[in-house]
This record gives structure tokens, sequence and C-alpha cells, in this order.
RNA sequence: GCGUUCAUAGCUCAGUUGGAUAGAGCAACAGCCUUCUAAGCUGUGGGUCGCAGGUUCGAAUCCUGCUGGACGCACCA
């Protein structure tokens, strides 16, 4: 909050301290002061219709009378910092001193080192944020960009905010569909394995395709896979002899590590420490050898697919603390049924064990009837070793809201386990118990659209990396466009210079090189000046505006509202986009530079009877804002607030660029400089905020 | 059928948590590059905030009903 805005708060509380006699706490009093919706009405304003519960009597307009009467005899208090105060209709408006109010934000980001906005809670939370998620067997298509712009950005922001945040991608690795894979993979015989190290989800997806097409003319298959997934949890579980306390236990003690061995970080290891691998010849050795060598098929199955993922996050710097599977918790699913079984929380049904939830009908079902976990099993001890592990105070999932009702499911068994608390034996469940009760009212489901009409032009699914190239090839064009307008106007300033050198131009043309009149050299061939080192740039420059495109995309309107996708709209660099922010950024560092760097020892001073005066104070206005575009996003866990805020930040700026030069004019540059460098500041910390690149020059 | 959610300019979306005159960007049209990057800027046109009630001093925002769309509804994830 600035000094303004504090001033104000602080007299309004004591205003309603002295005249009625009621205390308000500080963010009560800052509730009541509101941004009028344009400049002509100040800068604050203050709404008698909320001074009406405080005991202000009469009109509207009465009690904006007296409350203008409070603060005309004490304006000596805030005259420093407000030009005018007036009434209009039932409001009260505050008009800032512009000067004071321009030069003390551009002093505030200069003075922050670049941290500007950084929070520093008191009691900083702990967030998990689960987000991305693939499906070890299914491409990374759109909707799990969403998720994992999404997720990284509330990471980013959160944490901006200086909370402990723990980022989580939790593979989906496990189910049913693995006894399928499993079925698929030993029954084919035609599998290309060299195609299958190096593109493994494909690869996958493609034997999941091929065998759900089998399996509707042959029923008998999903027998088989239901099966040999059965076969693999009752594998895995084997092995991990001990249970759910114990596990808790071993958790309490420090050793976090996976039970199901270190296949997702290290890779599968043969017993000599060799990396195992799948050849035509050793592949009867994994499926002729019972549940032992199904996991491992298994385990090599999520680790490629793993790498392959890691390939994706690393183009567009996506980072995660800590990558989790589902197959971890699937072990210790049946324990959970057990305990929940045993107190009554769960009961049988059909065969299956379900847990009627209040407010929603659907009974949330935690195990099959074979006995084997389902996702919202797996779900809750997830949530339950993460506790042990993180002691969070927060757990956010982001993932597409046709999920919702997992979710629902998922936080309302929590409230049950925590009402029910006392049903549960203490005996052999103490950990259990201490964990569970912590976790209700601790999640939250962070839900985003679907993502509509999204196909290539032969009605495809889009693969992630065929949509990025999409608009890097676009972005690429539009590029070189730009390069070549350069060269023309290069060439109509050499031809300017060639009236000059009229007589020679023919043989100027052959040259390579002209001195113009000021002693430059001009390069008359740019074309052939496509060096290695500018194509390098152009492609370079290229993919990060590709980049930004797709990843501004997903996160400049509000998550819940679906996304209609249309190619135009993606590949469209122009207005509400990330290339437009990338290309203010870029501007500024241009101008910053021409303009000889920055000195921080300059005047902050503006002055009122500068032409460019207004227009100042509304980008310094604007930038003043970003603490509670922050705290808005956080709140909301949705980044389009910051999205929104940048454009209009950028969008004051451009016009500012466009009505006023630096360079040549009257102007005295040096405080503009460090208002073209706050701008900056803010600017490029949203785009970080946001996943977008930001680029020194495009 | 039940549940969740959405409906704002031709299109895509904002709308400060119930407040002052509903705003942007695309697209259309008219302008602006001898001068700091035209991926930019300026201007024009474009609205029964799905429909009908209700609550309130005050509703795009809250409640009810209707219409229309999306998603979900026990052995998938």
């Amino acid at each position: 909050m600035d000094i303004f805005k504090e001033s104000l708060v602080s007299f309004i509380k004591t205003a309603i301290k002295e005249k009625k006699n009621i205390d308000i706490a500080n963010e009560e009093s800052e509730k009541l002061i509101k941004n009028p919706p344009d400049v002509s009405f100040g800068d604050y304003s203050l709404a008698a219709y909320y001074m009406a519960r405080y005991g202000f009597k009469g009109k509207p307009e009465e009690i904006a009378e007296e409350i203008f009467n409070i603060f005309m005899p004490n304006s000596a208090r805030i005259e420093d910092l407000f030009d005018k105060i007036e009434i209009k209709g039932a409001y009260v408006n505050f008009f800032v001193n512009k000067e004071r109010f321009a030069s003390g934000i551009i002093q505030d980001v200069a003075g922050s080192n670049g941290n500007y906005g950084r929070g520093a809670p008191e009691k900083p939370l702990r967030v998990i944020i689960d987000f991305s998620s693939p499906n070890i067997a299914k491409p990374f298509g759109v909707g799990h960009l969403r998720s994992t712009v999404i997720g990284m950005s509330l990471s980013n922001i959160y944490e901006f905010c200086g909370h402990d945040v723990i980022k989580i991608n939790y593979l989906g690795d496990f189910g049913t569909q693995f006894g399928k894979l499993i079925t698929a993979f030993c029954r084919y015989d035609d599998i290309d394995f060299d195609k299958f190290e190096v593109n493994p989800v494909k690869s996958l997806y493609d034997l999941y395709v091929r065998i759900h097409k089998e399996a509707e003319e042959n029923p008998s298959i999903d027998d088989v896979a239901r099966n040999n997934f059965k076969e693999l949890e009752e594998g895995l579980v084997r092995g991990n002899a001990g249970g759910l306390e114990d596990r808790l236990g071993s958790i309490d003690g420090g050793q976090t590590e996976s039970v199901i061995g270190t296949a997702l970080n290290k890779g599968v290891m043969d017993n000599k420490g060799r990396q195992l691998r799948i050849t035509k010849e050793s592949k009867s050795r994994f499926c002729d050898s019972g549940p032992d060598g199904k996991i491992t098929l298994w385990k090599i199955f999520r680790n490629l697919s793993k790498k392959e993922f890691e390939g994706i996050y690393e183009k567009i710097d996506i980072k995660f603390d800590y990558y989790e599977g589902e197959a971890e918790s699937a072990v210790f699913s049946n324990d959970i049924k057990e305990i929940l079984l045993k107190s009554g929380i769960a009961e049988e049904s059909e065969g299956a064990v379900i847990i009627p939830l209040k407010n929603i009908k659907t009974p949330a079902l935690i195990a099959k009837s074979d006995g084997t976990s389902l996702y919202l099993s797996r779900d809750i001890v997830t949530a339950i070793f993460r506790m042990a592990k993180y002691n969070f105070d927060k757990m956010i999932y982001v993932v597409g809201s046709e999920q919702s009702l997992h979710f629902n499911q998922l936080c309302g068994i929590f409230d049950i386990i925590k009402e029910n608390l006392n049903e549960i034996s203490e005996k052999d469940n103490t950990r259990f118990k201490r964990y569970a009760s912590l976790i209700s009212g601790r999640l939250v489901h962070v839900k985003f659209g679907r993502i509509i009409g999204m196909s290539t032009r032969k009605g495809n699914l889009v693969f992630l990396e065929d949509y990025i190239k999409e608009a890097s090839i676009k972005a690429e064009e539009k590029l070189k466009e730009r390069l070549k307008i350069l060269d023309d106007s290069m060439n109509e300033a050499i031809t300017d210079l060639g009236k000059k050198l009229a007589e020679d131009w023919d043989g100027a043309k052959g040259a390579e090189t002209l001195i113009n009149p000021a002693g430059d050299r001009v390069d008359l061939q740019p074309e052939k000046e496509l060096t290695e080192r500018k194509k390098e740039q152009i492609s370079y420059t290229s993919l990060k505006v590709g980049i930004g495109a797709v990843i501004f995309n997903d996160l400049k309107t509000r998550r819940t509202t679906d996304v209609n996708f249309k190619w135009d709209n993606v590949l469209s660099f122009e207005g509400q986009t990330g290339p437009y922010l990338q290309y203010t950024v870029s501007r500024i560092n241009s101008l910053v530079s021409k303009l000889g760097g920055l000195n921080y020892n300059a005047d902050f001073s503006f002055l009122k009877s500068d032409a460019d005066f207004n227009d100042i104070f509304l980008i310094t206005k604007q930038i003043s804002g970003f603490r509670d575009a922050l705290d808005s996003a956080m709140d909301q866990n949705e980044p389009s607030v910051l999205s929104s805020y940048a454009l209009e930040l950028a969008s004051l700026f451009n016009r500012y660029y466009q009505n006023y030069r630096l360079i040549g004019s009257g102007l005295d540059y040096k405080p503009r400089l460090l208002m073209l460098s706050a701008v900056r500041t803010v600017l490029t910390r949203i785009l970080n905020l946001l996943c977008v690149p930001v680029l020194e020059r495009m």
C-alpha cells in the first residue's frame, strides 16, 4: 500500500472512532476505500453507502457531506499528500498530489532492487501445488499445457508473495489401463523398439489405441488386461509388506524415498547395476516371467515416459520439486479401505467399497469388487503421505473442471474422517489419524475449462510440440518480414544518400558497403549479411515468441472459462497477446540502452507542467496497483488477473512511447529513464511469473 | 433425470467481490514510419449484459424460474 492510501486508512479509522466510537481494523478501513472508475473522480474514494453501517444517518448525499466536513478541519493532517478533496454525489473523492505520487512510486521501484511487489508474510504458508500430472501413456496435449502453465504460474505467484511452495508432478502411472498396455505390449510382435525408446509416450498411446480397438471385438482381452493389472498391483503390494502405519512411521523417521524403488528417478537397473532395456530378444523375458517381469516392464515404461516429459518441460522452462506417481499410493490403498470399513465410514456395496457423502449424491467408490485400487483411493493415500512428509497448510490440485466431482468427493472424505475420528481405533492407526484429520479444509481444486475445437487440419489431436512449432514458424515469418522492411527502409536511406552519389549508384550496388556522409558504414546487402549468428538469433527469438504466444494464450482468460480454440487467435501476435508484452519490454530495453543506461542517483521528480506529466502519472498509478493485482491473483488462484494487469500497463506505456520522444526532445530524460525502468521491472516480473519468456531484443 | 458450471459488442474476453457514464483486443473503416523497434499508436462505428420475476437506496454481479450450451453422474483416470 502506498503512503497516500495508508494515510486515508488511518484517517478514516480515527474518524469513525472519534465520531461514532466504533473501533475498526485497518483492513476494514482499507476496504472502504475504492478506486474510482474514472480519473475525473479522483484517485481514491469513499462511498457514503458504506458509512451507514457505522451509524452515519441520512441520505447518501448528506452522509457524504458529513464525512467531507470531518476531513476539512483536519486537512492539515493530509494536505501534504492530497491536492483536493471533493464531494460528488454520494462520494467523497480524493485527489493525490500527483508529483509526489509519481516520484514516490518510481523511487519505490528503483529502490526495490528488482523485487518490487515481493511479499513477506509474517507466517508463510507451506503450499503444495500438484500440477501438470500427465498420464504416461497419453501424449502431452494442450489440456496438460493448461494445467502446467496455470500450476507453474501459481507456484511462482505464491513464492513471490513469500510462501513456501512445493511443486509436485503426480504422474498418471497406474490403473487398469496399464494392465491393458502390458497386455498389448506382450501380445503384439511387430513393435519397433528403437522408436519405443525415442518416443515412448506416442508408442504406448498407439499400443493403447490398438488394443482398445481389438477389445471391442474381443472382450476377453479386457479380462486379461484386468488380470494383468491385478497381478501388477498385488505384486507391488507383496514387495512392500508392512502396511500404511509402518510407512507413515518411516516417513516420520525421515525416510521419504519411494517404496517401489528409485525407478522414477534413476532408471531401471538390473542386478548388476546396468540400465535395463527392452529389445526384441529380451521382451519374452519380461512378458513370460510372472508379476516381477511385468512390474519391471511397467517401470521401464514410466521411466522412459518421464524422460520424454522432462524434455518438454525443459523447453518451456517448467520445473518441479518432486515427481510422484500413483503407483506408490496404490500399494497402500487396501490399508485405507480396511480402516474405513472397520470404522463404519465406508461400507460394502455390490462387492465394491463406497463412502456415502453428505451433499453429494454419488457415493465415493474407493475399491473395486476385485479389490484393486482406484484413482480416488490412491489420492486419499497420497494426500496423507504428503501431509506426513510436508505438513502442508494448503494443497492445490490444478486439474480440469471435469474432475470436480472427484475432488469434491476427496474433500468430503477427509471431512468425514475428521468428524468420525473417534470411530477409528487408536491401535495401529495413530499416525493415520493424526495426518488424515489435519487434511480437512486444506485441499483446493483449482479447476480450469476445456479447450474446445483444437485439432490439426486433418482433425487430429494436437501435440504440444507441434503446437509450439506452428506458433514459432509464424513468429519467424513475421520476424523476417520485419527485417525485410528494415532493410527496405535502409535501402531507401541509401537511395537518399545515393542522390549525392547518383553517378556511382550502379557501381555502388555491387559494393558490399558504402560510407554515408556521417561516416558510418552502411551494408548494402543485408541478405548476404544474414550470418550464422543472425540466423541463430532469428530462430531463437521465433521460438521464444512462439512459446510466449502459446503460454500467454492459456493464461489470459479466467481459468474456468472454456477456451474456444482458434488457430488465428493464437497465431496473431497483436493486441492482447504474449508477444505484445515481450515486444514492450524489448522496446524499453532498446530505449534505455540508447539513452545511455540507468542512473539511480538521478533526480526522481517530475513537474506537473511537463507535457507528458499526466501520462507519467497514469503509468505510475498502474504500477502502484501491482501489489493488489498479485494479492488478488493469489487469493483467487487466478493468473489471469496478472495478465490483464500487465496488458493494461503495457498499453499505457506504448501510448506514452508513441506520444513523447525522449531522444532529441527537451524533456529531462533522467527521471523518465527511471520511469521506463520501473515499467520494465514490473512487466518482466509478470512475464516471469506467467512463464512467458522475456526477450532482450525482438 | 440429478449435479456442477457458463451465457456481456459480429468474434475472443475484462468488469476492482452489490456502487458513479458497462470496458479492452481482434475483425471493419479512416489515419500515423526522413526522427527512440509499426508485434506499435490515434480515431469511427458497434450493447435490451440470454429471457422473466424478486431482494436492495442501487444488480452485468445476489435469489427464484425459464431457455440454450459445456462438463460430470460407482467398479476409467
